[in-house]
RNA sequence: CGGGGUGUGGCUCAGCUUGGUAGAGCGCUCGGUUCGGGACCGAGAGGUCGGCGGUUCAAAUCCGCCCACCCCGACCA
């Protein structure tokens, strides 16, 4: 390809808004251009690297005997209906109705068509396993789409299905998935680990999420340095606090509380700064309103933040109760309110457990030193969100925190879909049973911004060899100058009859805007042709690292092979 | 959905507080000089100031409504 010929329009200054890295350098080379919230143009070069990741992950789906499909992206909506997330899908999924008035969705993922596609065609346990997948652009009405291509409504989704005759052959095909997995992360530059991961509403019991470092990632995990253990910290459990991590004490806690004057201090910070006390030593009483059970009183440690999820799996549905709710129900203003004389029922976290704290006293400006955790609350339950430092619930062992892109997810679906579906086979006795079905996902977009957030430099962006736009990038230093002009020809002739992919910069234009949007877009190796051409010398350069040398240009091609394959 | 912010040539922004003939840099066009790290000189083109309504002799500027986009939170795989 001849940049002189090819719509490549980087630019200088950052796009106004952006803040992920992956945002500016793909907006800033060409890559990308925004036409809505969370809605991209591929431009050329954007779409060579979605293509590329494509080709990836299309080998390694086949290599584990994925059979490649199309399904639609529009919907009619009585398979989404029958599966039930019509109604359990809030407003991320887009809806619309077609010119009879039916009710029509734009798919976010195609469980129901493969379910759909299932219950039709297969009718025997001969016909199983089957793996089944598709490449395609999906829709999901984001309420916030932010940072570039890492979180979008419109993207490209690689996603896979699996159906099995039980359990044990579900295992052995999400197996399969995993270790397609780790060498299509591996392929593409991509530096993700498995962690487990809250199935969320794609159902089902067992489910995983590939997670790459990235301080752009919005997602947390925590991972444990001795066992492996490794979570969503929306799923991971809390282990258990060291034994006095508690007991902090603030007056005394035999004689029972006693009361302080805190004029104002309506925040732990705040709260924990008046008395000159560590955030841990204070109790946070929160009121929320369960649908079921009506307002409760939720306590935590100072320093521990409320893991919704889970209390929302004890206690059901729930919201935060108004500021005119919890003086209706404790008498006293948000700030104040404490565990001691409530008549709601309180629930409290683990590690306040055998502890003594101060809280809100429920008078407004008087906090209570010397409340004993287990004189007031009346259930304990694991409800704070894990972070690190935090010990392992499998090992005890100390977690690190980690802030994640999530780049594929894995999820064993069971029979979800297949019982209210209708999907079913008859097994070797002649019995009809509920398919077993597993979903698979990867996100095309995410994985090229992850690639950049991964791999870059102040200059721009140094994509991994496999999914570069080009692999080689070459460039005349003076497209006016003939000996240049005639060896950067040739050269270009060579190394794309080597079956490289070449961008061959040959622009009239100073050296120094070539070199700049060389390196912004980031090809893993460049050759300059420049100087020393009239001597058939050529500089190659490696964009990460940045090391060049000069090389022969007789030699040229097996130098660049060279250089790929150590890139 | 709650809170905050922004909308002015293609891009990034100034101007708005205190109303009075719309600016800069980059990009673009033409001419010339340059030519290994986003060159220089000269000459140009290009904007109903997000939309609608209001106040005013006069609105980019003040007021109201709407729209779009961004950020924080909620939500979410």
């Amino acid at each position: 390809m001849r940049a002189s010929q090819l719509l490549l329009p980087t630019v200088k200054e950052d796009p106004a808004g952006a803040e992920a890295v992956s945002h500016k350098l793909m907006v800033r080379a060409g890559l990308i251009r925004q036409l809505a919230a969370g809605v991209y143009v591929f431009l050329p070069a954007g779409w060579r690297v979605m293509r590329k990741i494509e080709a990836v992950i299309r080998e390694e789906m086949e290599a584990i005997g994925g059979q490649e499909m199309l399904y639609p992206v529009v919907n009619p909506a009585e398979i989404w209906q029958q599966s039930g997330r019509w109604q359990t899908i809030g407003e991320e999924l887009f809806r619309f109705k077609d010119r009879k008035g039916a009710d029509m969705v734009l798919a976010m993922t195609h469980e129901e068509v493969v379910t759909w596609l299932a219950a039709r065609e297969i009718h025997s346990y001969k016909q199983l396993p089957q793996l089944w997948f598709h490449i395609q652009t999906k829709e999901r009405d984001e309420a916030r789409p932010k940072s570039g291509l890492l979180r979008v409504r419109e993207f490209i989704m690689k996603d896979s299905y699996s159906l099995d005759a039980d359990f044990a052959a579900l295992q052995r095909s999400y197996d399969k998935h995993i270790a397609a997995y780790d060498r299509i992360f591996a392929r593409c530059g991509v530096n993700a680990r498995r962690v487990l991961s809250d199935p969320g509403m794609m159902g089902g019991g067992i489910s995983h999420e590939y997670m790459a470092p990235s301080e752009a990632g919005e997602d947390e995990i925590v991972l444990c340095q001795k066992c492996g253990y490794a979570a969503n910290v929306d799923l991971a459990v809390a282990g258990p606090e060291p034994a006095g991590a508690a007991a902090a004490v603030t007056g005394g806690g035999q004689e029972g509380p006693r009361e302080i004057h805190t004029p104002g201090m309506r925040t732990i910070d705040d709260v924990a700064a008046f008395l000159g006390i560590e955030p841990r030593e204070l109790m946070k009483s929160l009121v929320v309103v369960s649908q079921e059970s009506g307002p409760l009183l939720v306590a935590l440690r100072g320093d521990r933040d409320l893991h919704e999820g889970k209390l929302r799996r004890i206690v059901g549905e729930f919201r935060l109760a108004t500021p005119d709710e919890v003086v209706a129900a404790q008498g006293v203003q948000p700030g104040f309110v404490g565990p001691v004389g409530t008549s709601l029922p309180v629930l409290g976290d683990e590690a306040l457990r055998g502890g003594v704290f101060t809280g809100g006293a429920n008078r407004a400006d008087y906090h209570l030193a010397g409340i004993s955790a287990d004189q007031v609350v009346g259930e304990y339950h694991d409800l704070r969100l894990v972070r690190g430092g935090d010990p392992c619930p499998e090992c005890g062992g100390p977690l690190a925190g980690e802030r994640v892109i999530e780049v594929g997810n894995i999820f064993q679906l069971g029979t979800k879909y297949s019982r209210p579906m209708g999907a079913t086979f008859s097994d070797e006795q002649g019995v009809e049973r509920d398919i077993v079905m597993g979903s698979y996902g990867i996100g095309l977009e995410r994985i090229a911004a992850t690639a950049v957030e991964q791999h870059h430099d102040e200059h721009g962006i140094c994509w991994p060899a496999a999914i570069a736009p080009f692999q080689v990038h070459l460039l005349v230093v003076r497209a006016a100058d003939p000996s240049q002009a005639a060896l950067a020809e040739e050269l270009y002739a060579t190394l794309a009859e080597r079956g490289l992919d070449v961008l061959f910069d040959d622009r009239d234009l100073s050296a120094g805007v070539k070199f700049k949007d060389a390196d912004l877009l980031g090809c893993p190796v460049q050759v300059v042709v420049g100087k020393r051409a009239a001597e058939r010398m050529v500089e190659l350069k490696r964009r990460a690292g940045g090391d060049r040398r000069d090389v022969a240009a007789d030699d040229l091609a097996a130098a660049v092979a060279a250089a790929l394959g150590a890139s």
